[in-house]
RNA sequence: GCCCUCGUAGCUCAGUGGAUAGAGCAUCGGUCUCCUAAACCGUGUGCGCAGGUUCGAUUCCUGCCGGGGGCACCA
């Protein structure tokens, strides 16, 4: 039972002792603020009006009830504020949450069965068939893939998808771009694609090599060899072609036209989305008969349902109209429009020094994935994408981030559950050994930057728990970053191996600082950025640091 | 014009329907005979503007201003 719950029963039954008998919805939370108390509850707040008492005087009837029987570890019940109920506890609730992260490991703390099981489908990049990755599409790359991993220590059951659009123009014009770069290295037809990467491709091709099939599959070749390169990999490829040409596309039209949904204007045929929430109706099929993208991506998301109780799209903004477009399909198919989220994020702004680097495949200059790869590595580059939340537009100096890459956050994290691998080490060598945590005495761990790195590990189950729900990996990387700054303070004022240090306090601090790591690790993996054993210091050249992800 | 999104410290960004809004960077100044100084400590007049809902709004709603994105029988 946790702390919360064992204070949410209490105020739950001291409600009902002051006569409450329809308590509304209350809170207990940890307050901002650590003078206010370890934990804190708005029961008398919101439930003061139902109650037709003042706020205060709710808190002081629920306090003085909690006073006659206190949770574990409740020292102090107090009213504070507008009628705040404010609990200070013993230092041994935290001594309690070390022993429960370091018994749950990295593998199990933080877990939830929230999901019981369900499974998410979570389809994320698909990327057009007609080029490299480039920097924009590693937002979506990494945010998708952490969001994933959040909801899998959620519980769920999580397939990553990724639609190809392997047919249609511009898979015509990007095999029209190589033809032409093959047979004339000098012009470049208007429309074209344009990138570097064209002339090289063409370069490669063999002579006698279908020109458009050879394209395809060298494009999704070297997307797959980044996307594998920043850790992220697909359950799931579904190929438009090959969802076409099994006939998906003609039951999806098939089972529109029996809905009654879609009408035929001027040559085309039309999908009455309007009727279902979209701005207006979208051409479904083109009036030469070709259907429009929008048809097979309909079957899929159709397809999507199927495997997914939930189904989740992420897309960039340049995107977000598609979004009321898929939704009214979807409901215009007669699905349950709830199990489909639509998360949209905004671009990535790349600059050079001052200046801003244009993307797009077919004006050229863009900065590929691979590229930012090879000059930062992978866990700089998911870190910087992990930063911020996708409302805000990323902004990424690659100047700066290759001149300050030694003074990335990504080194404040992995320097703290280094110098902890480096502590056992330590110890090691001094023939220092553990004892098992059920013979270290915990008790003394009790001064402040000790207790601190406590209360930020019993933290983490909360913060995933919101970070999943809002989709939000952000969160924690911010965790990570305050847990990491409180364990360094830890460090810096409390030595562990020290002949100074009283050999129980010693045993403690050992356990103290594996649960700070496991916590820590515990982010890393959601983050999906490396936990090394040693970072090679500044000065000497970079050794490479023996990682598990 | 319409739709989406953002506006918090010099800069980049967290944050919350509540009780005194936080980090990092930058600046300036301190810490290694001591488990890696990629660390630690000190240094701050800020929620774009105006209404509304609420016991309480930086947070929710409306309008305005400003930045970004989108409004194809392209994908």
């Amino acid at each position: 039972m946790t702390m919360r719950d064992r204070l949410r029963a209490g105020v739950g039954a001291a409600l009902r002792e002051a006569g409450v008998s329809e308590a509304a919805e209350f809170s207990v939370e940890r307050p901002r603020r650590a003078s206010l108390g370890d934990w804190s509850s708005n029961a008398a707040l919101t439930c003061a009006s139902s109650a037709g008492t003042a706020p205060r005087r709710l808190a002081e009837q629920i306090a003085a009830s909690m006073r006659a029987d206190p949770p574990a570890h409740v020292e102090a019940v107090e009213v504070a504020g507008p009628g705040f109920v404010n609990f200070r506890l013993a230092p041994s609730w935290l001594h309690e949450v070390l022993t429960e992260v370091v018994s749950a490991t990295s593998d199990g703390y933080a877990r939830s069965d929230v999901g019981a099981g369900r499974t998410v489908s979570v389809e994320f990049v698909s990327a057009n068939p007609t080029g490299p990755l480039h920097a924009g599409h590693g937002r979506w790359a990494v945010y998708g893939d952490a969001v994933c991993r959040l909801l899998e220590r959620g519980g769920y059951r999580v397939l990553r998808e990724f639609y190809v659009n392997d047919r249609g123009g511009q898979i015509d014009r990007f095999a029209a771009s190589l033809e032409q770069a093959r047979s004339d290295s000098d012009s470049s037809e208007s429309g074209g694609y344009r990138g570097d990467y064209i002339a090289e491709w063409a370069a490669e091709m063999p002579a006698d090599a279908d020109v458009r099939q050879w394209g395809l599959r060298r494009a999704r070749h070297d997307q797959t060899e980044t996307l594998d390169a920043m850790g992220v990999t697909f359950d799931l490829y579904t190929s438009e072609a090959e969802l076409v040409a099994r006939g998906a596309m003609d039951d999806i039209l098939e089972e529109l036209h029996r809905r009654g949904v879609v009408y035929k204007l001027d040559g085309a045929l039309l999908l009455r989305s309007s009727d279902f929430g979209d701005a207006e109706d979208r051409v479904v099929v083109k009036s030469n008969g070709e259907p429009t993208y929008f048809l097979p991506d309909i079957a899929y998301h159709h397809e999507k349902f199927g495997r997914g109780d939930t189904v989740i799209d992420v897309l960039g903004a340049d995107h977000h109209s598609y979004v009321p477009r898929m939704r009214a399909a979807l409901a215009a198919l007669g699905l349950d429009i709830d199990a489909y989220e639509a998360r949209v994020g905004q671009v990535v702004n790349l600059r050079r020094g001052g200046e801003s680097v244009r993307m797009g495949k077919r004006s050229g200059g863009m900065v590929l994935m691979s590229d930012l790869l090879d000059s930062v590595g992978a866990d700089i580059t998911r870190l910087v994408y992990l930063l911020q939340s996708i409302d805000t537009t990323l902004s990424i100096d690659l100047d700066a981030l290759s001149a300050q890459s030694s003074e990335n956050p990504v080194y404040y994290l992995q320097y703290a559950h280094a110098r902890i691998r480096s502590l056992g080490r330590q110890a090691a060598a001094r023939g220092v050994e553990r004892v098992p945590l059920a013979e270290a005495d915990l008790s003394v761990l009790c001064g402040e930057r000790e207790l601190d790195v406590l209360r930020t590990l019993a933290d983490l189950p909360d913060i995933t728990l919101s970070a999943m729900q809002a989709r939000a990996p952000h969160q924690i990387t911010a965790w990570a970053r305050n847990h990491a700054a409180t364990f360094h303070r830890f460090w810096h004022d409390c030595p562990i191996l020290s002949s100074e240090t009283d050999e129980n306090l010693r045993q403690a601090r050992l356990w103290l600082v594996e649960a700070a790591r496991t916590g820590l690790a515990v982010a890393l993996d959601i983050l999906g950025v490396s936990a090394p054993e040693r970072l090679a210091p500044v000065d000497e050249p970079a050794a490479e640091a023996a990682s598990s992800r």
